[in-house]
DNA sequence: CAATGTGAACTTCTTCACAGCG
DNA sequence: CGCTGTGAAGAAGTTCACATTG
């Protein structure tokens, strides 16, 4: 089904993909149906949350019954993108780009880490998993010659821009970009941006009133 | 001003945190006053955007003029909470822990990492940026003892809803969890998930209809 | 006279409620 | 008879447009 033109929003998007990790656990359990009701329970959102999400790409419950979930947990990797493989170029050889590399689910999901690149003479030549760190002055021609797909940026705040360059230069479609910096990127090229100020911040904000520890407040 | 009662949306926090970090390059660079326009511009978002957003705490500009840089900026420190200190506590002293202590901005926005518990003992005494990871065995007490007002979950998927409930019972107000699992917690908690697998699949989605290279496609 | 602050218009997202189906 | 799928209602968020002001 997968319906073609219609606009899918943001939060629908990241609410499948809540419901696929519940899918998998209700799977794991052997549970064989699911109601909207309790998919919506256990993945945080409603009912009728769920139903309107899936809503806009078929219909695939039954009446009275619910969702079956081995099914349903199909669909949902078709309609994601997972039921394909992607080909991962991660661009940094950091703590954040470690952690992704040893992140379990990030294999079981289809990424696999095709090629890792670092600056740091003293980092290149080591292996991760198996995966060589090459120097990233080569990066255009490695990513091609990998079939790079999709980079993953955990550089430096003032190398992140430049290296966005490098790799759209490459080829790549879709960017995952943990520096505090916003790209400027050609349209076509999908970035999404984990931004671990901004998530502090939100904490911060939404506790502002607490207690004051630090400075005493002004105006 | 920082209006009351007003209920602010979770977009509208995550614009001031990019507008609070433009501002910073701004004042950087020696600008000293800036408009909606360009501010938007420089932050991703648009002029009246910038304005709505700030209209909710205030009127910080000077019609015909713009934003004087420094002024809105601590401004918007204090409407984030950041114009203060706050205590945080890590648990889980794997990759993603060590990749925020070492995180720059961190530290810069007022988020003191007090104290490290992890389980594992292999860890448990060495020491990082000087401070000692302690067993995590001990956690409520180190908390309370620390005046730990936020936690940040960096702990295996399994053991995540129990060090949770553990610092919750140790009086933290606010949770940054990394782990893929949603938190059963009491509602005066504030929770943000941040969720590695949604943000490529979000990407993955995105991305869904281009050249596929693994499996044959489904249906 | 340039650029803010803000109601009003518009658009998008969420919730409701119920007909229809298994 | 229970639960989905979905239009319609309602809420929330975004954009428009302009009167206002330094």
């Amino acid at each position: 089904v997968t319906a073609p033109g219609r606009k899918i929003s943001d939060t629908a998007v990241r609410h499948l993909s809540l419901y696929l990790r519940t899918l998998e656990e209700l799977r794991g359990e052997g549970t064989p149906t699911v109601s909207s009701r309790e998919l919506a329970d256990r993945a945080g959102t409603t009912a009728a949350q769920v139903r309107k999400d899936l809503s806009h790409f078929g219909s695939f419950g039954k009446r009275g019954l619910g969702y079956s979930v081995d099914p349903l947990r199909q669909e949902l990797r078709q309609i994601l993108g997972l039921s394909r493989s992607w080909a991962v170029g991660l661009v940094g050889a950091g703590r954040i780009g470690s952690a992704l590399v040893e992140y379990p689910n990030f294999v079981a999901r289809g990424f696999r880490i095709v090629t890792v690149m670092d600056r740091d003479p003293e980092k290149i030549g080591r292996r991760w998993n198996g995966i060589r760190i090459e120097d990233v002055s080569g990066l255009e021609e490695r990513f091609r010659a990998m079939g790079v797909q999709l980079a993953v940026l955990a550089v430096p705040e003032e190398a992140t821009q430049e290296v966005a360059d490098r790799v759209v230069r490459a080829g790549v479609r879709g960017i995952l970009n943990f520096a505090p910096v916003r790209l400027r990127i050609p349209r076509e090229v999908v970035v999404n941006h984990v931004d671990l100020a901004v998530e502090l911040e939100v904490l911060s904000f939404a506790l502002r009133e607490d207690g004051v520890t630090g400075s005493g407040k002004r105006r």
